[in-house]
DNA sequence: TAAACAGTTGAACAACCGTTCAACCGAAAG
DNA sequence: CTTTCGGTTGAACGGTTGTTCAACTGTTTA
């Protein structure tokens, strides 16, 4: 990720609207905040991942009946699954040689649907 | 983007529950529409881009303050602005040789809460 | 008219990221 | 125990993308 950290190049205008930027910066929510919100949309941000959430939603799924699904190999939805994972937005439940996958709560099928509204305007 | 529409892989799979995949099949939602929801999404999964929707949220921003605000030069913010233009999140208005940004409407807004609540558990 | 400034733009570079490939793990079946 | 199969993992490749830099546009001011 491109964060700029360090040395934030600074702007170069003359004359700022200093009272509006400090009345905007208290408003503004923490870095850390800014930071966990771009990287949530980010797991939102991608096809395949985007169709696992759909098919997982409801009845859960195996990796194998996902990948044929959405016409990909194991692998590829596994190391998707993996991040989904790691952001918490699935569960899964082993059993025997399979792995079943499935939402983890109703707040990302919420934050889902209204996107889906907004789309089609 | 890795769109992957020409040959897809198979999965290699020997014992596919194909009720249920056909079921899934069923609900899943168009492609156009995955993608489209899925590339909304990658516009809200850059950090710059949400600091920008919060900052011109409500009173709106000339670039310079922008770029001030964020610690960053009027280019690199002028081209997130660009991409924020282009999927209609945000308006703009001209006054003399400044540009005024603010966000196009709420609906914006209200996902972005959604995603807040969810980060906050 | 000329200088100054807010903002935009395109090319280029570097970092990031999704898929592929091959190897691997663990449970079930023979 | 050995084989088979569903699933995971790490390295590597290639496409994507955000920032930088320099050049440019258009408006304002001198």
């Amino acid at each position: 990720m491109h964060h700029n950290e360090t040395n934030a190049p600074l702007c170069e205008c003359e004359e700022l609207h200093a009272d509006i930027i400090e009345k905007k910066r208290e408003e503004m929510p923490d870095e850390s905040t800014l930071y966990d919100l771009s990287d949530f949309f980010k797991i939102l941000g991608d096809s395949t991942r985007v169709k696992i959430l759909f098919a997982i939603d409801g009845e859960p799924m195996c990796v194998c009946d996902i990948a044929d699904l959405l016409g990909m190999t194991k692998s590829a939805v596994s190391h998707q699954l993996k991040i989904l994972r790691q952001s918490d937005l699935i569960k899964y439940r082993k059993s025997g040689k399979n792995v079943f996958y499935t939402l983890a709560d109703d707040h990302v099928r919420d934050i889902i649907e209204k996107a889906l509204e907004h789309i089609k305007e």
